[in-house]
RNA sequence: GCCGAAGUGGCGGAAUAGGCAGACGCACAGGACUUAAAAUCCUGCGGUGGCAACAUCGUACCGGUUCAAGUCCGGUCUUCGGCACCA
């Protein structure tokens, strides 16, 4: 078998025939959505990672294809980023350029790999006619209030020159190159993602995704339920308010704490601790975030000379500044209750602050974060955790001097990149400070090209383009905003464009968007488990909320697939030399079998390590149903009865299994079938052709051709009717099940399936092995599981 | 520290809902075909003991529930992923 030539010749025919073109108004059968995430074109081309995810999805959407659906396929580009750029700035040329080779590059990769994709359909986000919408809807959002432009403190990246979003820092380094980032106070774009924090968390129970997923957004929106108190300043018409769970020990307040960036600091301070309070800011400015947390085993903080108030019994309490209060979450400042709050009993017992226990049972020398009856605690005395906050709330509401209240730790979408190659804002900044949002009817506001792409002075490339920077509108003269979106803008919405991706008067349809969405499966890595993904679920409720969109939530299933390995199980990357190339494993083996690995290697959702040997295994099964279909003559016009059980099994379990994305034992069964039908000498015809069909989603092109030259069809298999199964014939009449005396296994025998259990009995018991074994025995009960075994025990 | 997922032969991995552990594949060994090799086909393949029938142990570890546990419950260890002063 030449499977190269093979490859592509039906490569050919499908973009030749449009094989896989959609026709999304077609409303007259079901539909079907299943979305891969879109890659980043980078130089290197396809991983053996793409190809995983792809393949899943692939073989998904030929069955339903063959089932009958009208099937949604799409593959685009995420076509923003910094490699681009870099590129730039080194030779010279535009980054369109090299983003365009890279998509070309990867579209021969994909087609050589026989995705089933609506190629018509493709979107690049850095496409013109398609920013044109990431625009809008950003314009939408400005008018509704929901995007703002604000002085704010943001995480600059020094090396990478631009402000980086939460989820693109770990371990306070840039999530790219794992550079340095620290706080810096900047004008900003900001998207107001926490307005949507209680709607985002409700969706995450209607929608069938990964658990641990699911988890991870919980943790990100992070929402905390308690109380915000006010406490007066002591001497002062000043007060100030604090956000805490644990307003039930309000009666074991030693202290309070506002963090240093709190503007109410230089008001409160008094004149002898001046000093040592600006000296203390100005030290924690310093830090980057990755010292402010890594220095977290020892708590730092200073006296302001100011007292609080405390509202249950007046007393006062000293008011210190630390920077282990963040200024970013709740209110910026808290009530210290050193004997239940672990970070206030370290910090209360560096500055031998009182250490007050309110709770039963606790004690000085540790402190008690459980629940228990309240002690010293006047009107709540006696009461459990969750009483006394209730008790301790209603209380607060009554002297007007707290309220019930929710927290999230969700924090605001950074919106500005100070890069080059990203969308540019609609927006033109007049000097009275006004803001002005470019028409509809003038966008896309077109990236302008630059001489030099490289920042200058710490200022964005778009500076560099002073023609396009400096404008004329009707309200005069203005200047552009010369920052750019961040890669999470284009990826955002992508789903629905590619619904109708040639509209030049919305962003997609609606009658098609209310028909398309939400998508059915959705696939792609883990890593994307909060950015991308909440992201684009706080745009689609948002979408939801202005009638763009006719369902909340975007994505109904999701599954991320594993990571490959290398060979030696490590993490496939240059450094350790284990990296297997798509390419030359298609040269070498073919797309056909490239695919079956990589679905034979494991369960899709885990990470598996590449191994070469098992590639030629599947090879070899390819060749052996090629040989079987091409040189056995076995395929007759003719019944074969011993074959009949096997066929109806084998539609069943692998229609089954791709349907659960289980697609390695659906192979695994399609071995098991190819074996029982080398034993005999018959492969009537029907089956033949069923089965090809069954394997066709995994290992298109060669079942393309048997489909062509050995069944003489003219016509593509890719909407032939999927098999259907009998039940009735995947079981047999005839059973071996296992016969137990006290649990050890003592013969088997071949039954009826159908008898009763009084007859399973009867049969066991009449055993040779089995009457042995229960000599001067008694029976004293019996277990019967039907078609599977039965378990006597005997004294 | 907290949250989540996982731990099964020499290897990748199977085992709806507690019911014969190890499907399928790889590797390995033996055989057939061949002048020979490759390819292909057949057979075997968890450990220990035995020529064998068979016995016995065995799903990270300890304990429990059950006629029956890889699967359920309690505890421990390890690996991976995420969060990490969130009041």
């Amino acid at each position: 078998m030449n499977f190269r030539d093979i490859e592509q010749k039906w490569q050919k025919y499908w973009d030749e025939h449009k094989t896989f073109k959609t026709d999304v108004w077609d409303f007259s059968k079901p539909k079907y959505y299943i979305l891969d995430m879109f890659p980043y074109p980078s130089g290197e081309g396809l991983h053996v990672g793409h190809p995983e995810g792809y393949t899943a999805t692939d073989i998904i959407a030929r069955m339903k294809r063959m089932q009958g659906y009208n099937v949604l396929h799409p593959m685009g580009f995420d076509s923003f980023g910094l490699p681009a750029e870099q590129y730039a700035i080194k030779t010279g040329n535009h980054p369109g350029e090299f983003t365009q080779r890279n998509i070309n590059n990867f579209i021969k990769q994909l087609k050589m790999l026989g995705f089933s994709f609506d190629w018509d359909r493709q979107v690049s986000t850095c496409d013109p006619s398609y920013y044109k919408w990431t625009q809008w809807w950003f314009e939408e959002l400005y008018k509704d209030g929901l995007a703002k432009y604000i002085d704010t403190p943001v995480d600059w990246c020094e090396e990478l020159g631009t402000v980086l979003a939460k989820d693109e820092i770990v371990d306070g380094k840039s999530e790219r190159g794992g550079f340095p980032v620290v706080k810096k106070n900047m004008k900003q774009w900001i998207i107001e993602t926490p307005k949507y924090a209680e709607r985002l968390l409700e969706g995450l129970d209607e929608i069938d995704w990964p658990q641990s997923t699911k988890e991870m957004q919980r943790n990100w929106i992070g929402k905390s339920t308690g109380a915000t108190i006010n406490f007066k300043i002591a001497n002062t018409d000043l007060s100030f308010t604090v956000f805490t769970t644990r307003c039930d020990t309000l009666f074991g307040l030693s202290y309070c704490v506002l963090a240093p960036e709190n503007e109410l600091v230089k008001k409160i301070t008094t004149k002898e601790n001046k000093k040592i309070v600006e000296d203390y800011i100005n030290e924690c400015a310093k830090k980057s975030d990755l010292e402010r947390t890594q220095l977290n085993k020892s708590k730092t903080g200073v006296f302001t000379g100011a007292y609080a108030i405390n509202p249950v019994n007046n007393k006062q309490v000293p008011i210190y500044i630390a920077d282990y209060v963040l200024a970013s979450y709740a209110t910026g400042a808290v009530m210290a209750v050193p004997a239940h709050d672990e970070r206030d009993f370290e910090f209360a017992k560096k500055f031998n602050l009182p250490i007050t226990p309110i709770i039963e049972g606790a004690n000085e020398n540790e402190p008690f974060v459980g629940d228990g009856k309240h002690i010293n605690s006047d009107f709540i005395n006696g009461l459990n955790n969750k009483d006394a906050i209730s008790k301790m709330i209603d209380w607060l509401e009554e002297h007007k001097c707290g309220a019930k209240a929710v927290n999230y730790r969700l924090r605001d979408w950074t919106f500005s990149r100070q890069r080059y190659w990203g969308e540019p804002f609609p927006v033109i900044h007049h000097e009275n400070g006004e803001i002005e949002l470019v028409d509809l009817k003038d966008l896309p506001v077109v990236l302008p090209e630059l001489k030099d792409y490289k920042s200058k002075n710490g200022k964005p490339p778009l500076e560099n383009a002073e023609d396009w920077v400096n404008v004329t509108t009707k309200l005069g003269k203005g200047k552009r905003e010369t920052n750019t979106m961040p890669g999470s803008a284009g990826s955002s919405w992508y789903f629905l464009r590619y619904i109708d991706p040639h509209n030049d008067n919305e962003m997609a349809n609606k009658e098609l968007i209310k028909h398309w969405m939400p998508v059915d499966l959705y696939l792609g890595g883990s890593e994307h488990a909060v950015g991308h993904l909440l992201y684009s679920r706080f745009l689609n409720n948002y979408f939801y909320d202005k009638g763009y969109v006719s369902c909340k939530e975007p994505f109904k299933k999701l599954c991320h697939q594993g990571m490959i390995l290398g060979e030696n199980n490590e993490k496939m990357s240059k450094s350790r030399g284990n990296v297997i190339n798509p390419d030359d494993i298609v040269k070498e083996f073919g797309a056909d079998a490239l695919r079956m690995y990589e679905m034979f290697m494991g369960a899709l959702q885990d990470a598996k390590p590449w191994n070469t040997k098992n590639m030629e295994g599947i090879k070899r099964f390819i060749d052996r149903v090629w040989r079987l279909y091409t040189e056995s003559g076995k395929i007759k016009n003719a019944e074969n009865k011993n074959l009949e059980k096997i066929f109806h099994q084998t539609v069943k379990k692998v229609t089954e299994d791709y349907e659960n994305l289980a697609f390695n034992t659906a192979i695994s069964q399609m071995m098991v079938f190819v074996n029982a039908v080398m034993k005999e000498d018959i492969f009537p015809e029907f089956y033949a052709k069923e089965f090809i069909k069954l394997l066709n989603p995994i290992t298109p092109f060669i079942t393309e051709e048997i489909w062509q030259t050995v069944f003489n069809n003219n016509e593509s298999i890719a909407y032939e009717p999927w098999p259907t199964y009998d039940e009735s014939k995947t079981i047999s009449n005839t059973v071996e099940i296992a016969v137990q005396i006290n649990n050890k296994i003592i013969t088997r025998i071949n039954i009826n399936a159908d008898l009763t259990e009084d007859e399973i009995k009867e049969i066991a018991v009449s055993q040779e092995k089995v009457k042995n074994a229960l000599t001067n025995k008694q029976i004293v009960k019996t277990i019967v599981i039907p078609s599977r075994l039965i378990n006597i025990i005997a004294k």
